[in-house]
DNA sequence: GTGGGATTGG
DNA sequence: TTCACACTATCCT
DNA sequence: GATAGTGTGTCTCCAATCCCACTA
């Protein structure tokens, strides 16, 4: 439902100002002396500067034409401008390159300002003949263009604004519209209590070493791969920080170095960034690469120390057993595969997806479907541990748009909620019938945020319709299966649930040239294991 | 003129 | 701008 | 069959507007 009452004129000031002095409550140490005044100064600043300077901080920026700042809200433009320019927030005088500029000026003034631009030529074109004129070079506008309408403006001390907003938001991307999409009831958080003593980050380092890890991982995806100077500043980063940080959270560069360094078949380098990702997919990783190196029966060792993780990860390094066995030429040991059970269906190709085609198919013969992949097992698990899952635990909340704990993924999860998990699952077992309390927490968390439960895609009816069929220990099951590893088994179920009369079934649809999954065999077969009845429907073109 | 992507503001 | 899934290409037996 | 790589739809709002490219 949307708000009616519109919002205050000053609305992202306010907004803005609540998350300054959170920040400057909770994190104020984090701050050196000069700093801290320039928060105490911001507070201080009139609300005329306030607003422009959060409105600035909220374009695209870093630099914004002063044709362009139409707010009515902001009594005295030019005033505010001077202010802040005074106090260092600003700059009316920015350099930048010509790029840069090239993208705040329109193509029509591009035009009137190089007159030699072949017109015919797109945009992205002048920008590159203006790179290569230009390069890098950096000049005011009024150097650029002398008779220029408009002045820019930048801001200073960004460095200081978005530290304030990573702090709040605990992120590297902070989203300042936050505040306004929950103000116009757009979106609906959980209310769960914030514990201000319990931060995100303990000490400066922990801060900047997050951003930094946001700045390194954009470094990579951006640098071509044979841009190996990248790859090392990276690793140097990586090397310089372990000791003062919790290595889980680097494991994701180290990752990215890997794959990096296996692209360009520089094995040794992979090998060694493998080592440092604890989790799947790095240590079979590293038997591969070893491989890679011809190092076989240093692979054949590593892969013995291995416990596997999932079962995902034991198929891996199942299948890769037979390449160092015959590597080391001993004999390969048949091993014992699981072959889910298919049905073939002949369907010609009417444009349509091969999933919906085949819910047609199901109709027909009498079955509702709902194509709901990964959904429907997740909504169950999220209505039902609803309260561990946002459970009041220390540091799993920070501030007040978490759509779930921060720490979902992290190996300690539920050995921290062990107690309320116990509790709510006798609860759940204690319970003659699931359907009464699940629908109610279907209707009360409907449209609230959350990773696990989206009613959109899964509607009550399919729900319930799951309740009435499946014995409750068999879903007990595939509950627990979700939980013991929620962020690798939350993928690979099937498309489909479909049910007729007192039947149910899962289906997975396969066309042409689709092939089963690692995840979605994975489950597939404990479905066998299970009884759990599901088929994989196999569409082939007539 | 149309359509689409980016930007903006609530 | 990520994630899960489909789809394609290649090499191999 | 195994593996790697690429493409795609959907993400965490919605309406209004701007700018550009393309077509007539
Ligand atoms: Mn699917
Ligand atoms: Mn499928």
């Amino acid at each position: 439902m949307v708000e009616q009452t519109p919002l205050p004129a000053r609305y992202y000031r306010d907004n803005f100002v609540v998350l300054v002095q959170s920040v400057s409550q909770r994190y104020l140490d984090l701050f050196d002396d000069t700093e801290q005044a320039h928060i105490q100064a911001l507070l201080a600043l009139d609300q005329d500067a306030q607003c422009l300077l959060v409105r600035l901080l909220t374009r695209v920026g870093p630099w914004v034409r002063s044709d362009q700042l139409n707010y009515p809200e902001i009594l005295d433009l030019e005033l505010s401008i001077a202010r802040l320019e005074a106090q260092g927030w600003i700059s009316t005088r920015p350099e930048l390159d010509v790029l840069s500029l090239s993208r705040l000026l329109r193509k029509a003034e591009l035009q009137a300002l190089w007159p030699a631009l072949p017109k015919a030529e797109r945009k992205a074109q002048w920008q590159q003949r203006l790179y290569e004129q230009y390069t890098d070079a950096q000049r005011p506008l009024q150097q650029w263009w002398p008779k220029a309408p408009m002045r820019l403006l930048s801001i200073e001390r960004y460095a200081l604004l978005h530290r304030l907003q990573v702090l709040f938001f605990a992120s590297n991307r902070p989203d300042l519209s936050q505040f306004v999409i929950v103000a116009l009831g757009h979106q609906r958080f959980e209310s769960y209590p914030l514990h201000p003593q319990y931060r995100a980050y303990a000490n400066r380092h922990e801060l900047e070493w997050h951003i930094q890890r946001g700045v390194l991982r954009e470094a990579l995806a951006q640098a071509s791969l044979e841009d190996t100077a990248t790859d090392a500043e990276v690793r140097a980063q990586l090397l310089a920080r372990q000791r003062e940080v919790p290595s889980q959270a680097s494991t994701g560069l180290w990752l990215a170095l890997a794959e990096r360094a296996a692209k360009r078949q520089d094995w040794r380098r992979a090998l060694s960034a493998y080592r440092r990702v604890a989790t799947p997919p790095g240590p079979e990783r590293v038997v591969r690469t070893l491989g890679r190196l011809g190092r076989w029966r240093f692979a054949e060792r590593a892969m013995n120390a291995i416990i596997p993780q999932t079962d995902t990860e034991r198929n891996a390094l199942e299948r890769f057993r037979a390449s160092i066995h015959k590597a080391l030429d001993k004999p390969t040991p048949k091993r014992s595969r699981f072959w889910a059970q298919s049905f073939t269906l002949c369907l010609p190709d009417d444009g349509e997806r091969v999933e919906r085609q085949v819910q047609r198919h199901l109709r027909n013969a009498g079955w509702q479907s709902l194509w709901c992949e990964n959904a429907l097992l997740s909504a169950i698990f999220g209505l039902m541990y609803w309260e561990v899952i946002f459970a009041d635990v220390p540091y799993a909340f920070d501030h007040a748009f978490q759509r779930g704990p921060r720490d979902q993924y992290h190996p300690q999860f539920w050995a921290r909620r062990a107690a309320l998990r116990a509790q709510c699952e006798a609860q759940w077992q204690a319970r003659a019938s699931w359907a009464c309390e699940l629908q109610r927490r279907y209707e009360a968390k409907a449209g609230v945020q959350n990773r696990w439960f989206h009613a959109e895609r899964v509607p009550w009816s399919a729900i319930a319709a799951l309740l009435a069929r499946m014995d409750k220990p068999v879903l007990w099951a595939l509950l627990q299966r979700l939980a013991s590893d929620l962020r690798h088994y939350r993928s690979g179920l099937p498309d489909l649930f479909a049910w007729r009369e007192q039947q149910y079934r899962f289906i997975e649809v396969k066309g042409p040239g689709d092939r089963l999954q690692e995840s979605q065999t994975a489950w597939l077969a404990y479905f066998a294991a299970q009884d759990v009845h599901y088929d994989v429907a196999i569409v082939t073109r007539p």
